[in-house]
DNA sequence: GCGACAG
DNA sequence: ATCTTGTCGC
């Protein structure tokens, strides 16, 4: 499964049934040792082309300093949809992943880990294919239910399925709609929470993330005009 | 059956 | 996600 073109060869009721045989693999143990690197991952696209920009930046933590990153290009023809994201973008960012040279301690991917229909969001689906701690922050929600957290920075609410604690709403920026933060792979539920408001910048957005989006936007924008 | 639905 | 102008708040 850490081939790229394999998730090409699948189909949405496949995918259903991989993400019900990794949930067995999720693991929440916290992350041990220093954090010395924090990479943000995410994708950019061209609406209705294949052809996808997946981008990884390494930073050092946690003074937020660009160290590296890598942009690659990757032809998806997995359609997106809602709960299987990690399908689409999984195999972009694994390419991606394959050509850094340096890997960060902990990756930040857009959308969610665990705050899944079954707990296998972008960022624990990832994780366990790479076997690299991730955390997951979305901009919004995909499941789950919560209260609003106070209008201040930081204020942070849990996010909840039933009894259980699936993520953790941030107020990242003062007026601002919050972000859903929650564990990816091999990361805790409190770590998640504690690294993300620590990457938090003047930005809604957490700096790993906000990053990477702006370094695939770039990209594309760039690469327009060939082809 | 109806509403919700990451990017 | 992407497209897209002005507009409101810090």
């Amino acid at each position: 499964m850490t081939d790229p073109e394999f998730y090409n060869t699948l189909t949405p009721s496949e995918a259903v049934a991989i993400q019900k045989q990794l949930r067995e693999k999720v693991t929440l143990d916290p992350f041990t040792g220093p954090i010395r690197l924090i990479g943000g991952a995410d994708i950019s696209f061209n609406k209705f082309e294949e052809t996808v920009y997946a981008g990884i930046v390494v930073l050092k933590y946690p003074e937020l300093l660009v160290q590296t990153y890598v942009v690659v290009t990757f032809t998806v023809k997995f359609p997106y949809v809602s709960g299987l994201l990690a399908f689409r973008e999984v195999p972009a960012l694994l390419k991606a992943w394959q050509q850094l040279a340096q890997k960060p301690d902990i990756l930040v991917l857009d959308g969610q880990g665990i705050a899944h229909p079954r707990r296998m969001g972008i960022a624990t689906h990832f994780g366990i294919i790479a076997g690299q701690p991730t955390i997951g922050c979305g901009k919004s929600r995909l499941t789950g239910s919560y209260q609003e957290p106070a209008n201040q920075q930081f204020a942070a609410t849990p996010l909840m399925h039933k009894e259980e604690q699936i993520g953790n709403v941030l107020r990242s920026k003062a007026n601002c709609k919050p972000v859903f933060v929650s564990p990816g792979y091999h990361v805790s539920m409190l770590q998640s929470l504690d690294i993300i408001k620590r990457c938090v910048r003047k930005h809604r957005i957490p700096e790993p993330t906000r990053l990477a989006h702006l370094l695939v936007n770039e990209e594309r924008v760039k690469a327009r005009g060939n082809e």
